[in-house]
RNA sequence: GGGCCUGUAGCUCAGUUGGAAGAGCAGUGGACUUUUAAUCCAUUGGUCCAGGGUUCGAGUCCCUGCGGGCCUACCA
């Protein structure tokens, strides 16, 4: 069996014959770890005693040197580490030390001091013990590398590594001013449906599920966009939603199947107004949150500073690509010359989506800071506003940095008549074997036929954005649990 | 789906031509009253992913399966 669970067991059960609970439900706690070293940071350079002073710290065991009659712990809470010393001849009953194991949770009594080596220390009186753990944190030095484990077991990984502490606080923060600079701009925070009659809004296959007391399938939202568009049409000027969506897709250094996603909405607003505020809303919250607006990102150094990069889908085909869009007008031309340059295409790709893997494959790995791609082909913007003097075009732009999309605006289509006419082109692509294509959303329509003020738009996915501003090379360090095959018995 | 890699102690990892399964950390016992990856002495702990095969002999070679990672493809 497990030996080692075994004898922490033990361990509580011989704390217990001492007539103390190994997990009691209340604790004693005056200061965190970081105000006890803060308190001892601030005396003069030559006090070393606090006698004066009577502080109860907590946390959790992570480090012990046994010194024969004097015990060093150090200690971890939220708040940070501290370092406890308890000696024989002022700790009644010395040899309960031995009941602590890495990874308890204690509470310590005791006076704080500096060492002779300056580092604050509370020197104990008492103990008790708030959780006796049955399992070692990972190992002390190497710690806890296999990224299978870091993942599945993630509170393992946060106990084990300090960059993952940072990654997911940053994350918590960066959410929190994301939404502290919509609201200060007078946006209304909305939650909408997750599960829905039908998924709409983007170009993705969605999760199917079932509603038992009805009787009828339901779709996991693979957008945000429709329902917080009819919100616009009500009278909601200014919206936005942060939740989750799920795409039914692979896994992959950019791909998680359920992810963050932000979308906003304005009324009055177009979608050159919309890239200047998430030009603010990003570099912003970048220095609000870091202190920094350049990041490390997989080699290169990624400056989010106002302003970005513009240029149009078309003009960054020609620079990165040599491909002009106007010398291939249709389906049979681009597609002849994409595969004479050996960019793979489904053959049921219409000719927005062969003007899309054309950007793809020679645009995209080439955006590394962050630039508005703008003006994309109509045929993949079903609801976009077409661009005024070309018909082919819609106001639309893809926010790209370090090399993948990042998020997603257009001017919104708002008038119904053509709406419709856009969705029955979708119904043809998907008709045509293109299982991404939009679905026809009668209710939607609905609501536009009501009238939906001139709008921008936006999404962007929270994760992606993550990566760049923590450094971390895949999706997957930034999602605290991020989705992986099923362990099997 | 394709390619590459990988699975050895609780954790991090070695393991040579195929010849008695190892180290550090953790654990246990001991020394040490200002250490901080403490140090020192001793010591417990193994279904070498699983199943087959080759062989006198397999952690090592072969086959199959399972698990996992990275890249790639579809996808934001």
């Amino acid at each position: 069996m497990d030996e080692l669970a075994a004898q922490r067991i033990a361990k509580a059960e011989a704390l217990r014959a001492r007539g103390t609970d190994p997990y009691p439900p209340r604790v004693a706690r005056s200061h965190t770890a970081d105000a006890v070293n803060q308190i001892v940071e601030a005396w003069p350079p030559d006090r070393t005693e606090g006698a004066d002073l009577e502080v109860d710290v907590t946390g959790r065991v992570v480090g012990r040197r046994d010194q024969g009659k004097a015990t060093f712990l150090d200690l971890r809470d939220g708040s940070g580490r501290i370092q406890v010393l308890f000696r024989q001849n002022s700790l009644a009953d010395y040899d309960s030390l031995k009941l602590i194991d890495f990874g308890d949770f204690i509470g310590v009594h005791g006076s704080p001091i500096r060492t002779r080596t300056g580092q604050p220390t509370v020197a104990g009186t008492a103990w008790t013990m708030l959780t006796k753990a049955l399992h070692a944190p990972p190992e002390k030095y190497h710690g806890l590398a296999d990224a299978e484990i870091r993942q599945r077991r993630r509170y393992l990984d946060l106990m084990a590594n300090e960059e993952t502490r940072r990654v997911f606080t940053v994350r918590s923060k960066v959410v929190a001013a994301i939404r502290r600079f919509l609201d200060d701009r007078g946006f209304l925070e909305v939650e909408t449906p997750v599960l829905q009659e039908a998924a709409g809004g983007a170009a993705a296959r969605p999760f199917v599920t079932h509603f038992n007391a009805l009787g009828e399938d339901r779709f996991l939202r693979i957008s945000l966009e429709l329902h917080l568009k009819r919100l616009v049409v009500g009278g909601f000027d200014k919206v936005y939603e942060m939740g989750r969506i799920f795409r039914n897709e692979g896994l992959g250094a950019k791909y998680n199947p359920e992810f963050t996603m932000i979308e906003t909405y304005e009324a009055y607003a177009d979608y050159n107004d919309v890239a200047a505020m998430v030009e603010e809303m990003v570099s912003g919250v970048a220095e609000n949150v870091l202190g920094t607006t350049t990041f490390a990102f997989r080699g290169h150094e990624i400056s989010l500073a106002r302003p970005w990069r513009r240029v149009t889908f078309h003009d960054a085909l020609r620079e990165y690509g040599a491909l002009d869009l106007d010398a291939f007008p249709d389906v049979a031309t681009l597609g002849a010359e994409l595969r004479r340059r050996k960019v793979d295409f489904a053959p049921t790709a219409g000719y927005g989506k062969l003007c899309d893997e054309a950007m793809s494959a020679y645009v995209e790995p080439n955006l590394i800071q962050p630039t508005f791609l703008m003006d994309y082909p109509i045929e993949i913007s079903p609801l976009a506003k077409s661009k005024p003097g070309n018909p082919r075009l819609v106001e639309r732009w893809e926010i790209f940095m370090g090399g993948f999309e990042a998020g997603n605006a257009y001017t919104e289509l708002n008038d119904p008549v053509e709406q419709r006419v856009r969705f029955e082109e979708q119904l043809a692509l998907k008709a045509a074997g293109d299982d991404e294509a939009e679905l026809m959303d009668e209710d939607f329509l609905f609501a536009l036929e009501h009238g939906m003020p001139p709008t921008g738009g936006f999404g962007m996915g929270i994760d992606r954005l993550l990566m760049i501003l923590t450094g971390q090379p895949t999706i997957r360090e930034v999602i605290l649990f991020p989705q992986h095959k099923t362990v099997k018995e």
